[in-house]
Parts: structure tokens; sequence; C-alpha cells
DNA sequence: GTGGTCTAGACCACG
DNA sequence: GTGGTCTAGACCACA
């Protein structure tokens, strides 16, 4: 597990899961968070490549990515920025955020467990937060 | 998405995943629902690829992750069985389900949501449970 | 784990092992630490087959066995005996163990531990003889 | 038996048993005696199947199992490594060298000896290590 | 290039 | 009939 800064973000990177996935979430996550303001700018393919020791390639698909779930915008010349939109970010947010759940609760409904039994579940695990 | 019913299993096959693990997957919640019985057989590697049109290495890799996890027995000449033993159920049900909180609360908090946040979503999400 | 009694034996079969090596090796024991005396007769293949719930064809394969190590021998009409010879048992025994060293002593030096060590692990296990 | 030399290893494959086991336990063996050093790269399953000639899936299956056993770890699109970590590898050789000694124990004392005669037995096997 | 999944079909050990 | 091992060769995801 390495830990990485460029520019506004630490990432951590696992090489046993798909590393453009990994860059992806974490962006995702700044920006969820608002670690990162709308507007600005994030670092070039190439710069984060190099600084991740990643092939362009990776980071390419992590940010064509972005651009799809429409946290950046391209400006031809200057680079990837943050949406300056606050909506694009809260929507997408929680549409993260509903698929999580629908995902966890069919998992745990599959093995036979309720609602109340979830709850009880999270109150008590120990998130191992990054 | 094909629904196709075998002994006391239906199963739901659906390309976009590998296909052992949605075997795998769904023999495991059958067990930790406890709708299928200790000691019970489990359709032969032959049986279930025919009906499944699967490939039998393909069943046969999904059992044998079945018996790693100790949810089955083989029985030399035999066939496949469910465990006699409720601990080995219980104790790996409760492992899969504290992975999954993990999880779940990990990705929910790398997006800046609390654990009310995530009860609140709970009760309310529309779970798609089969 | 089953126990049977059947005349001078007490057999724990495993259905997770073939049938016919455990067959083989529990009488292999009885016969090696004397518990079952020279020239003794031992049960025919039908009266041990239907006793353990089991293939006459499986008893029949650790029969022959037993015979090829020189442990028993056959009478026609009358049924297989232990061998009247303390030599062949003393032989076989000794092969066997000799067998079963250098398999352990092999398997032991391949992950790099020394005769020294090998003692110490052996007068440290806790052996769960049945 | 064939012996045929790999990058860092040396295999001797042998059609009586499993091909996937012999191909496991020789590394599992090399990473144990420390031949080979941490976080070094092992060859790809490709390369060692042609090497071996034998099946990339049946090097594939050796390599999960390693991989379980916390030995190795895949680096996506580049390849298979040992572990970085100590402590994995010792903990699994001891594990392995508990489960050698339990069986032989069980073995011998089941032909009637004590651990003074294996000791004994042990002292003067000539190992056919390799 | 790496590993991962899947298929089709062969042959073996065991019961 | 059961499960277990192996081959040959296809196609995919990732870097």
């Amino acid at each position: 597990m390495e830990e990485r800064k460029v520019g506004s973000f630490v990432f951590q990177i696992d090489l046993s899961q798909p590393l453009y996935e990994q860059i992806l979430d974490q962006i995702r996550s700044s920006v969820a968070r608002g670690e990162i303001g709308l507007g600005e700018k994030i670092p070039s393919v190439r710069e984060l490549a190099i600084s991740l020791k990643v092939n362009p390639n990776t980071v390419m698909r992590a940010y064509q990515e972005l651009e799809r779930d429409g946290l950046t915008e391209k400006r031809r010349g200057q680079g990837t920025f943050i949406t300056t939109s606050k909506d694009s970010i809260a929507s997408f947010k929680s549409e993260l955020a509903e698929r999580y759940c629908l995902e966890f609760v069919d998992k745990m409904k599959s093995l036979g467990y309720t609602e109340k039994d979830m709850i009880h579940w999270i109150t008590h695990a120990k998130g191992v937060n990054k």
C-alpha cells in the first residue's frame, strides 16, 4: 500500500485492485466530501501518471469516467477542472450512495438479515476509514 | 437473466458476472437462509452443469470454493452435501456479513456520510431482493 | 466420523478419504500393534461390507492389498486369516515405518528444517492418536 | 522424472501426482527455504506453462493456491510476486510443519511406535532430499 | 504483456 | 454414477 501526494490529492494505491478504479474512487471521494473546490483544476493525465508511476492510459480511463459522471469538464488547452455545478456533485453523490445501499441491502437480505440486523451491524462495525 | 430450477435451488444466471461466482453466491445464500437443510445433498457437478447449460468445470470451481468455506462436504462417489455443522454455517454467515458491512461503511464514509445517514438510507432503500 | 465394531476391529470411517485406504490402514495397524493374533480369522468381505455399510468392492480392494503386503492369507472356503509368520508382520511394519519416515523427513527438509528441528517438533506435537 | 530450470526455480515434474500440486509444493519449498527473496517476481503463468510443457490452467491453479496461502501477490498486468511479508511466510511454514508432524506422529503411533522410536528412525533415515 | 474466466472434451479414482 | 485432473484453445480486463 503506497501513499502519494499529488496536488490537492493524496492517493493510496494498492496493486491488487484495478488501478484506474482506485484513482477514480479517490477523486470522486475528494469531490464528494468537498475537499477540492468547485472549478478547481486537477492534475493533467501525464502529471498524475508520472507521480503515481502508472501508465497514462490508466489515468486517462479514470478521467474519462469522471467526465461521464459529470464531475469534471475538459477545457481545450487548459486541462481538466472540477465541475462548477454544485447540483452535479450533489446528485452524483446521492446516486452513488443509493447504489451502494442497494448493493449492501441486497447482499445482507440474501443472507437472511433484516433491516434491524443491518443497523445493528453497522453501528457496531469498526470502519477502517482511510 | 435466466431463471432455472434445479432440485431445491432456483438459479438466476446473468452473463455480466463470473458464472462460478453467481453459482457460489446463490448456494451460499440458500444455506445461510436455511432454505436447504443440514446434511442435505446438493446437485451433482454434472447435473447442475447440464441444468444451467454451463461447463462442469465452472460448477466444480464453485463447489470447491463452497467446500473451502466449510459449507459443504464431498463424499466419494456419492456427491456433495451441506455440512452437518450448524456452527460452520453460522460462523461463515457472520463473517460474510461483517465483510459486507465494513465495505459498505467504508464506501459511505469515503463519500462523507455518517452512520446516521447510512441508517436513513438503508431504511429507505427499496431492496430489489429476489 | 462414524465408529463401528466388527469382530476384533473397531473402524472409524470418514467419508472424505478413500474408504478402502481407511479400512486397509486400520487393519494394518491392528496387526502391527498385535491387537489381533497370528493366524486369526478376519471378517469376510461380505460381512465387513454390510457392517460398514460399504460396497463389497471397497472391502475387496483393501483385502487384496493386505494379501499383497503379506499380512493375510486366503484359505479356500474358509475365509481370510492373518498370516502365521511373525517375520512377515515385523518386516512389513518396519518397511511401512521407514516409508513414513522418509516421506516426513523429505517434506521437512524441503521446508528447510534440520533433523534437530524435526525432533523438537515431534516431541512437542500433541498427537491426536485415535 | 523430468528436471527443468525456469528462472530461479528448478522443477522436477513427475506424472504420478497432480501436476499442479508438484508445482505448488516446489514453489512453496523454495519460498520456505528462502531461496527466493521477498517481493521477487516469479515466472508468469504462460512462461512457466511453456517451460514445463504444461497447460497454463494447471500453472494457474497452483498460483491461485499460493495466493490463498498468503505466499504471493498478483499485480495487475505485471505478474506474480512473492509476498513482502516475512511473517506470512514464517507462519505458513510453521503451520505446514505442524501439519506434517501430526500426520507423521499419528501414523507411527498407529503402528505402535513411541516417540523415542520415531526419533531413532529419523536420525537414521537416509533422506532423499533433492 | 499480465492474469481471469469459460468451454469442450478426455481420462482417472472411487464406489 | 460421483468428483478430480488435465489439455487445448477462446475471449476478456488491465497495464
